[in-house]
DNA sequence: CTTAATGATTCTGA
DNA sequence: TCAGAATCATTAAG
């Protein structure tokens, strides 16, 4: 019921709808009025319907006399002035588009990320960035290794860039096709300047809104990037061997004490020439803390390993002493022989023996001749330091069995394996037992 | 693919 | 603030 009246009217709008003067005018010269719109509608069926039997020379001269008609522009005119007060205006109240936060946020990380940005400063940019996410201090090392991400990083520029690019080409080539249809629409449906401004709006905002996707998908790959690269747990690499023997020879000559100092620790990178991955000082930290905790939640795991670096260091050592002499060798001979342990909390007390009570001797024949060199050596060079703990003292450290043995630490094991010759410290010695 | 080893990070208590 | 403990994430070996 409804829709019959409402199309009506819309039928008769196709010629004068909303233009009061026009829809007068018409029906002054029309006579009665329904007869009149009858007819009327009758006329402009017949003339659909001849519009199909007509050739194509035909059509094009017709149109081509409304063309010329006099009053044309003028109805143009008028026609697009109806239609601006109506559709757009009402399309362009909701076209109020919401504040694009996101998009300047994607703009502000590519910029920050370097893939927007000045082409040479992104790459230095990054690395500055990978630079402080490793942790900053070493610096040296972050080349080789951000060389790969600035690799992948500028690939993504690069697809970034030419996507871009060809979305604007895109853009541009679909706009001026979009406005030279339009054009010549115009000359046969009225179509406003207006209106051809608003249409290309319309296209931006859809390419704008392809370009934001094409953002985001940049701002994921680089994201994924970063943390694949930069985070330095995903970055972790195994030390090589002679870097862990290194340390395993620190730590288990000062296993009554294994807490390097600031100046061992460094000491240490160097002489591990720990490159890879962050910084020196907090690597070196890290293999402490983690060998310590491992050490004594299993320290039956660890006993071949403690009896193989102590002999080790007891062979170093000798070889030293033997060579000359010298006390410091910077870096973990000396003491070669210490026994004990840091504490433990379970254990009471320290210190493996540093003989073992009994018996089988590890000596090999090397060591023997030159221990009292040593001896002397290592109790300079640990007085020198007495860096470790406070409550270690040399003689403590050479007292034999002292302490003993029981096996505050390493539960029930039984005795050394691996012992020392005589003097206490250069020993080996090495916590027993297996 | 599973698992052990291991470097790094995070949380917690002193 | 530091060491220890717990946990994560990756690597390497089987």
């Amino acid at each position: 019921m409804e829709e019959q009246p409402r199309l009506m009217h819309s039928h008769a709008g196709v010629g004068m709808a909303g233009h009061p003067g026009l829809s007068q005018h018409m029906e002054g010269t029309g006579g009665t009025e329904g007869d009149g719109r009858k007819q009327d509608i009758g006329d402009i069926l017949q003339q659909i319907m001849t519009i199909t039997d007509q050739s194509l020379d035909e059509a094009q001269a017709r149109k081509h006399a409304l063309n010329c008609h006099r009053m044309k522009p003028a109805l143009f005119n008028v026609l697009c002035e109806i239609k601006e007060k109506t559709v757009l205006s009402i399309r362009g109240a909701q076209e109020e588009e919401p504040p694009d936060a996101q998009l300047m946020r994607l703009d502000n990380m590519l910029l920050a990320e370097g893939v927007s940005g000045p082409e040479k400063g992104g790459g230095s940019a990054a690395a500055a960035a990978a630079a402080a996410a490793s942790g900053g201090g070493a610096g040296a090392d972050n080349s080789a290794e951000h060389s790969d991400y600035r690799a992948k990083l500028s690939q993504i520029r690069q697809i970034y860039h030419t996507e871009l690019e060809k979305y604007e080409q895109a853009c541009n080539e679909f706009t001026t096709h979009v406005m030279n249809l339009l054009r010549e629409q115009s000359r046969t449906r009225p179509i406003s300047p207006k209106e051809i401004e608003r249409m290309v709006g319309i296209i931006h905002r859809k390419f704008s809104s392809i370009q934001m996707q094409l953002k985001q998908s940049t701002c994921e790959a680089v994201m994924i990037l970063r943390s694949r690269f930069l985070d330095a747990r995903r970055k972790r690499r195994n030390f090589n061997k002679q870097a862990t023997e290194i340390l395993n020879e620190y730590f288990y000559s000062h296993l009554s004490n294994p807490y390097p100092s600031e100046e061992a620790k460094e000491e240490l990178a160097k002489k591990c020439s720990i490159t890879v991955s962050q910084v020196q000082y907090s690597t070196v930290s890290n293999w402490f803390g983690n060998k310590r905790i491992r050490y004594k939640k299993n320290i039956g795991k660890f006993q071949e390993e403690a009896n193989m670096y102590a002999a080790k260091t007891a062979v170093n050592a000798t070889n030293v002493s033997s060579h000359g002499s010298q006390a410091n060798s910077p870096s973990t001979p000396n003491s070669a022989g210490s026994a004990g342990s840091f504490n433990m909390s379970n254990s009471g007390d320290l210190f493996m023996s540093v003989q073992s009570l009994n018996g089988d001797s590890y000596q090999g024949a090397q060591v023997g001749a030159n221990v009292q060199s040593q001896v002397d050596t290592l109790r300079h060079v640990i007085s020198q330091t007495g860096g470790y703990s406070e409550g270690l003292t040399a003689s403590q450290m050479y007292s034999q069995q002292s302490i003993n043995a029981n096996g505050g630490w390493q539960d029930a094991t039984t005795p050394s394996s691996v012992t020392s010759p005589t003097e206490g410290p250069g020993s080996v010695h090495s916590d027993t037992s297996n």
